[in-house]
DNA sequence: GAGTTTTATTCAACACGGTTGAATAGTGCT
DNA sequence: AGCACTATTCAACCGTGTTGAATAAAACTC
């Protein structure tokens, strides 16, 4: 943008942090159509073109500013591991222990990326669903765990993608106490009502 | 686009029925950053300048193509009356009656709209969680009716905004058999694991 | 019905967005 | 030193949503 002589510049600033720390903030803050380029740009004191060059485009920017690490499958494995009584509490912490720490930050900008809502699906469809009805063994194992990933889902959208106050505000303690009974019944298939 | 002589057409053609009808179809099959003004006007035959002038602006047209009654209180106010062992069924049933009748199509489009989403956590958060609390009465009523919108997002979710495969597929039969069991957990709030 | 206002439309142009190609100045290897 | 490579700026391009003027039909008024 400005006057900074053209050409590579001296020592070996790591531009690419800066570009990315500033795309963050501005993603943020305007969501991803409202953040412009030139404005990443300008934030992070350098020309728009070098976006383009050292990420491919804004969208190689955007998904690579927020490194999606939403879907970490070790978390899982840990709350696979051990007794069928507290299989619940496991999930639900470990939901809230990934996203909690990512901040309501990316989360909001999650939902508007087609991709990681894609990879959200297959996640909890092709992978989750299938190691917790592995998990449960026994007559209706399938339906038990698709009624538990629709129970997570519904955490993780209320909490997390669109959050709605009462939800969001919990702390991880609430959370088991608020859907603790509605994923035991769903990994139980019954509920005494 | 094409020299269709300047002015007022004869006759009174519903041009704003041909440009929303476009406009769906173009939405849903490229979303809506991927459709253009331009692309809109060509496919209704029309120039792009109309659509500014009809509905202000894109967005303006995106929102107003999907007529939202995603969010329809009076089918609420059906499923808050009557017994309370069959709440959970009829809140369920109330769900997949509204939704499924838009078709996927305007649901996977919502995902991408502000306002939308927004509208659906006011509803959820400040209309349906009291709703549900006045209902049940009791000690716990907000928590449980807390949970009940949790579960109820679920659904919500992993069926029509980001669909998965298992519970899309499932008929609003089944999704009382899948998700029954959760929500009268969470209405009730004790679940026999 | 003639005259005026209002509405629906096209056209041309603007401002801005993301991206690209050329020019340039450093770094790192031999 | 020389040479390839990399990081950067600049100028330009093309596509986008939107706006203002021109125009023609409809709707209203008396």
């Amino acid at each position: 943008m400005l006057n900074k002589t053209r050409g590579r510049p001296r020592g070996n600033p790591d531009t690419k942090a800066r570009i990315t720390a500033a795309a963050r903030e501005l993603f943020l803050k305007h969501g991803y159509p409202g953040t412009t380029v030139r404005a990443i740009a300008a934030a992070a004191g350098v020309d728009a073109a070098l976006i383009s060059y050292h990420f491919g485009s804004k969208q190689g920017l955007f998904s690579q500013s927020l490194d999606l690490l939403c879907v970490d499958p070790t978390a899982l494995d840990q709350a696979l591991r051990g007794d069928r009584d507290h299989l619940a509490d496991r999930l639900l912490d470990s939901v809230t222990g990934l996203w909690d720490a990512t901040g309501p930050v990316q989360s909001r900008m999650a939902v508007q990326d087609d991709d990681t809502m894609r990879a959200l699906r297959d996640y909890l469809d092709g992978e989750l669903r299938l190691r917790i009805a592995e998990f449960l063994g026994g007559p209706d194992a399938t339906r038990r765990a698709t009624a538990a990933v629709g129970v997570l889902g519904g955490l993780i959208f209320t909490r997390y993608l669109n959050p709605i106050r009462s939800i969001g505000a919990l702390s991880p303690v609430d959370v088991r106490r608020v859907f603790g009974p509605a994923l035991r019944a769903a990994l139980s298939g019954r509920a005494r009502g």
